[in-house]
DNA sequence: GCATGTGAATGGATTCACAGCT
DNA sequence: AGCTGTGAATCCATTCACATGC
């Protein structure tokens, strides 16, 4: 269309992607930790079951990080990641619902450690309102919200409470202000312009392994 | 490549398509229990943000359900989905690893109702053998797996340990017989001919929430 | 020689648009 | 008239294959 490069040029990066960017992080770590200096994409290929013609176009969006004849440097590559997807600093969450599923994501290990920090769970039940989870961190009253994001500069929320109040939470969320929300709400949200929603839906997924199950009751293999 | 038509041509249901039943099939449920009787894609896409046109394309896969001028007949489709997803009978599953996730997912609603049922939890820590879950569900030892799934006719497993068990308990499921596995571990898991993995990332989720982020800040909208 | 980075080719999935049925 | 079911068209993602550079 216009005849100038944009800044949307960069902006391409599809969903995929960058799925796939932090599988290969997660690789990268491992190779790291075992020692490894360097690493070509069909090595990784071959050792974490992707593919090599795959690899090297999704990290080529960012730039030439490799060394035609040799391969890319596993640390260098991996700080690479680390700052692309944003990580180099850690960022801030806080839980709506501090139920079983809110509690057991609070001391989630992987969403304390490397780049995230979980600040509090928030609940609308005052019988919840100053417990803390195994870890420590506490439970806080939901009408805190606003005062909780602003002072602990939450950046993402995460969304763990039923169906029914899923909508009226998200809402809250962005009218705090947080502009990536983690939802586990078995709904389809009505979403808002220029705030990224990723929902984990369990449901969907068990089911889709009943479907297979079926399938090959029924003999279609 | 085969002249005749064969089995596989109803087994072309992508993992996208199935996903999407599950969405219709709570679409339907909701509407159901809203009393409508009748309910065409265009308003289904509506309601619900989706696609009228895929809604139809998905549908049509397992024959046709709609009446034209009319739409769907809201309980008879819904039934239809439940029949399709392989979720008119109840299917058993274990969950190995009875830390925090492994335990809130034994408790959580949508894993025992509606065609789901949690058999128990399987740990090697002797410690926590013999506890149960909030809910009740027993904590066993996970020796004793081959043994469970039998008995139980357990058909899917559900992985909750660290990653680097992850790779060990598959494998063991497997050849406990089971052909369905949700995994909750951030791996990239060998795969088994004929088995079907799901594996849900919590982690990958965050990541790409912090990416976008990262773009925000950028400027990259 | 070897492995990257990338246009070109392929393969899927989504969307369009309309013929066909009620 | 209205809405499904579906070929055709479009869009996006993956894979191939090779020119390019170390």
């Amino acid at each position: 269309m216009s005849p100038v490069p944009t800044s949307s040029d960069r902006d391409v990066v599809s969903e995929l992607t960058t799925g796939r960017l932090s599988v290969y992080l997660r690789c990268l770590t491992f190779l790291e930790l075992q020692g490894q200096k360097t690493v070509s994409s069909a090595e990784l290929a071959d050792r974490f079951h992707l593919n090599s013609a795959q690899i090297r176009k999704d990290l080529a969006c960012f730039g030439e990080f490799g060394t035609r004849g040799v391969g890319y440097d596993v640390s260098q590559l991996k700080q690479q990641l680390v700052q692309e997807l944003g990580i180099d600093r850690t960022r801030n969450a806080v839980i709506i619902g501090a139920g079983n599923l809110g509690m057991a994501l609070a001391d989630y290990a992987g969403f304390n450690a490397n780049g995230f920090h979980i600040v509090a769970l928030l609940d609308i039940d005052p019988v919840k309102v100053g417990r803390t989870s195994r870890q420590g961190i506490p439970v806080l009253a939901y009408e805190q919200l606003d005062d909780v994001v602003r002072r602990n500069r939450v950046e993402i929320g995460i969304i763990a409470v039923t169906a029914t109040a899923a909508q009226i939470v998200h809402d809250a969320l962005v009218a705090a202000g947080l502009r990536a929300i983690l939802n586990f709400a078995p709904v389809q949200l009505r979403l808002h312009e220029g705030v990224k929603v990723k929902s984990v839906d369990l449901r969907i997924n068990l089911e889709s392994l009943s479907f297979h199950l079926k399938k090959v009751e029924d003999g279609m293999t």
